[in-house]
DNA sequence: AGGTTAGCAGACAGGTCTGTCTATCTGGAA
DNA sequence: TTCCAGATAGACAGACCTGTCTGCTAACCT
């Protein structure tokens, strides 16, 4: 599922532009950021871009791609930093949406954010349904481990409140709404698991 | 607060473009529909839409107050069709995130959308953070009505929830979402209001 | 030595976008 | 009638955006 194969070593100007771009369309969404900045900032030839990216398009996916990385990652080394059990994992995951507030120029959900540039039917808005559906999916397992009666219910109410956070990050980076978030969470999986005596 | 005065009649070449514009902003954002798009679908001249938006900030804070009045007015409408039990009200305003999902070309909210492209600093900025915090306020009172031990959390909490609706929005128009929010809510509020009798 | 690949620099075409401006028409008020 | 506000149609400037293309340089492999 790489964009690079394996064989070839990843070309040095290939991260400067996908760095660059990540820092750029995360702060001033895709369309608000041209290919001409991205080349400018990145200190590389357009020929270089365009034949790594023969078209935008390809850049803003290969940044997400990125973003699903970076996100999905820090997530799963949340859960897993809170222990090995899986209620303690699902209210843990959400020290990833604390920290992500606490950073730098956070500005919200990039797949979201992404999403609401682009068109309907597009590969962008395709790639923003998948990385949903995998976060959903990993989730789910968790909460079955957890013993919820219904997983797939708890998963969409907990992945629901990520993305609320996530969204109210897009106003203000306040962690009220975190904390909110993983209190929330705490209730709703002690409603949904039931208790070992 | 409103943009025209009370005195001067609503112009009928106003309305048509405003019209226009909230129904272009809405599917295709605001950066994706030029000015243009907006004048040829509204059948109305360059100079009459510059007459009354100076510049397309201005169009685009209106169909921001457009959209706020919808949603907003349909959130108290939702609520107020639950009865009078405040926790029901509370329960209620889910409705509205249902119709939303159910309603055609439904994309999310309208405001995290436009927000997701807008400048940091910029007054599309400024105008969701107050829209969101006025809906927060009311939900606020509701919970305060509602007996909960800590209103300001429960409406941060509930809020969270509307938000994480509206945004799996922007990718898929699915009730389960609405569903979800809808029983989160009912936990939640259970939760946090302690029981009579 | 020769050929391939990757990179740099920048011109250029063709399109779109915002915002201005001119010229004309219409309807109502003074 | 005269005047003026509001509307229409559309040209235009200036900026920006994507994507292509030409020339040139350097490394590396056979």
């Amino acid at each position: 599922m790489t964009v690079i194969a394996r064989d070839t070593p990843p070309s040095c100007a290939r991260e400067r532009i996908l760095e660059t771009a990540f820092r750029l369309f995360y702060a001033h969404g895709v369309r608000g950021v041209g290919v001409d900045s991205v080349i400018a900032e990145s200190r590389v030839a357009k020929a270089t871009l365009y034949r790594h990216f023969p078209r935008k398009d390809d850049l803003v996916l290969a940044y997400l791609d990125k973003v699903d990385q970076a996100w999905f990652g820090g997530l799963r080394a949340a859960a897993r930093a809170a222990g090995d059990d899986p209620r303690a994992q699902l209210v843990g995951m959400y020290d990833a949406l604390t920290s992500a507030c606490r950073r730098d120029g956070y500005h919200g959900c990039a797949f979201i954010n992404t999403a609401a540039e682009a068109a309907a039917g597009s590969d962008v808005h395709a790639r923003t349904v998948e990385h949903k559906r995998v976060v959903r999916a990993w989730v789910t397992d968790l909460a079955h481990r957890a013993g919820a009666r219904d997983p797939q219910l708890l998963a969409r109410q907990l992945t629901l409140l990520i993305d609320g956070g996530l969204s109210a990050g897009v106003l203000d980076a306040d962690p009220a709404a975190a904390d909110a978030a993983k209190a929330s969470a705490r209730v709703l999986i002690d409603d949904a698991c039931p208790r070992r005596s």
